[in-house]
DNA sequence: AGTAACTTGCTGGTCAACAAGCAAGTGCCA
DNA sequence: TGGCACTTGCTTGTTGACCAGCAAGTTACT
C-alpha cells in the first residue's frame, strides 16, 4: 500500500467526496447557482475533476439524485421489514412507522431540499425508479398492515401521500410558513411537539377511514 | 390623443407587464433560470426595460413576490369574514374553510412555486410582513372559532400548519411523490377525491384534539 | 398660441464577470 | 512505455449592470 500521507491518487476517494461535495451545494443553493469549480473546491479537488469523473453537470447532478433515492428505499425496506416483525397492533405500528418517518426526514435537509428542487425543475419529469419502488414498497407495507384498499388512489395510498406531507413540509417552510402561522420549530422540543401532532393528526384520521360511516358534516362549499 | 396603434407609451401598463411576465417566468423557471431579456420578451418590452423600472433583478424578484403575498392576505381576509358571518357549527366551517383552500392554492400554480422557491433559496430568511400578517390572521379566525388553544406552536396553529402542508404538498409533487405512492391527481376527479381526504383528515384531527384524554396508544418509537 | 427647456419612458450597445466544456498537459504507478 | 488520475489553459457563450441616446410628452415663459 505506497500512500504518502493523503494526497495520493485515489479515484474512489475522490468520486465520493465530489458526490458528498455536490449533493450539499446541490441541496442548498441549488442546480443552476453551483458551479463545478465550487464542487471542487468543496472536495478538494480541482475546477475540472468533477467533469472529468461525471463528464458534465447534469451527469453529475443526476448521479447525486440516483445516489439519494437509493438511501431511501433502503430505509423504506428496512423500516418496513421491522414493522412487519414487531407483534404490535396496527395503530402502533403506524404510529411508530410516522414518527420514524418524521425523524428520518429531520435528520437529512439535503435530502428534502433536492426532491423538493427536483419537484420545482419542470413538473413534467415522472417519478425516478428509485423514488417508484420505495413508494410502492411504502404503499403495499401501509394497506397490507392496516387492511386499506391499496387500489390506485385508494384510501391506503391518500392516507400514504398525507403522511408524507406532514412530515415534509414543515422541514422546507420552518422559516417561513410555520413562523407565520405560528409554529416554533427551532428548538429539539418544538419539533418533538409537532411530531406528536402530526402522529395524532393520522392516527385519528386512521380511525375515520377504518369507520367509514361516521358521520362527517361537510358542508358542501359556497362555490 | 396621438397615438397609431397601442405602441403609446404606458408606463403602469408596462410595469404591470412586466411583473406578470416575471411572475410567470420566475416561477417555472426559478431566479437564475430567468434573464431579464426573457422577463422582457415576454412582456412585450425591450431588454432593457424591467432594469429600468425595477433597478436590478433582485429588487424586481422582490416587487413579485410582495404583489403575490399581498394577494394571499386578502384572500384569507375575505375568507374569514364570510365564515364568521356564516351561522354553521365549528366543523362544518372548518370543513368548508379547508375545501376554500384546497381550492385556492390549486387554482395558483405560480404563487405556491414562487413560496416555494423562496423558502429554498437559503432558508436562513424569516417570512416578509405580507405573509406574517396573513398567517395571524388565519390563526386568529382558527383558535377562535373553534375554540382551541392559540398560544405559539399551540393546538390551533399545528393544526393549521398541517392544513397548509395537506393543501399544498400534492400540488408540488404532483408528477413526482404522488404517483411514486400511487396517488394520480391528472383528472380533475382526481384532485376531488384527494380534497376529500383531506378535509376528512382534519376534521377526524380536530375531533382528536377536542378531545384530549383519548386513547392514544403512541407507541414509543424504537430508537 | 408658440416655443424652448426639461422630464420621462424606453431602447440597444458595451463590458466585465463567470461558467461549462474541451484539450493539452503533468506526474505517478504498473 | 502506457495508461490512469488528475490539473490547467483556453474558447465560447451568457448574463446583469451600466450608459448614451432618442422620442413623446409636459411645463414655463413670452
Amino acid at each position: 500500500m505506497p500512500l504518502t500521507i493523503d494526497r495520493e491518487r485515489n479515484p474512489a476517494r475522490s468520486r465520493a467526496a465530489i458526490l458528498d461535495a455536490a449533493e450539499k451545494l446541490f441541496a442548498e443553493k441549488g442546480y443552476d447557482a453551483t458551479s463545478l469549480s465550487e464542487v471542487g473546491a468543496a472536495a478538494g479537488v480541482s475546477r475540472g475533476t468533477p467533469g472529468y469523473f461525471f463528464g458534465s453537470k447534469q451527469e453529475l447532478y443526476d448521479a447525486v439524485l440516483e445516489r439519494c433515492f437509493e438511501e431511501v428505499r433502503q430505509a423504506v425496506r428496512a423500516g418496513r421489514a421491522r414493522a412487519m416483525a414487531s407483534q404490535q397492533p396496527p395503530e402502533a405500528i403506524l404510529a411508530g412507522a410516522v414518527s420514524d418517518y418524521f425523524d428520518f426526514l429531520a435528520a437529512r435537509p439535503n435530502f428534502i431540499r433536492l426532491i423538493e428542487r427536483r419537484a420545482l425543475r419542470e413538473g413534467g419529469t415522472s417519478p425516478v425508479g428509485e423514488q417508484l419502488s420505495a413508494g410502492q414498497e411504502a404503499l403495499a407495507a401501509i394497506s397490507a398492515e392496516l387492511g386499506l384498499d391499496d387500489a390506485p388512489s385508494g384510501d391506503a395510498a391518500q392516507l400514504l401521500l398525507s403522511i408524507i406531507a406532514l412530515c415534509w413540509f414543515h422541514l422546507i417552510h420552518a422559516q417561513t410558513v410555520a413562523p407565520a402561522v405560528g409554529v416554533s420549530l427551532e428548538e429539539p422540543a418544538d419539533l418533538e411537539r409537532r411530531k406528536r401532532h402530526v402522529v395524532g393528526l393520522v392516527l385519528y384520521g386512521l380511525r375515520g377511514l377504518e369507520r367509514p360511516a361516521a358521520t362527517l358534516t361537510t358542508a358542501p362549499a359556497h362555490d
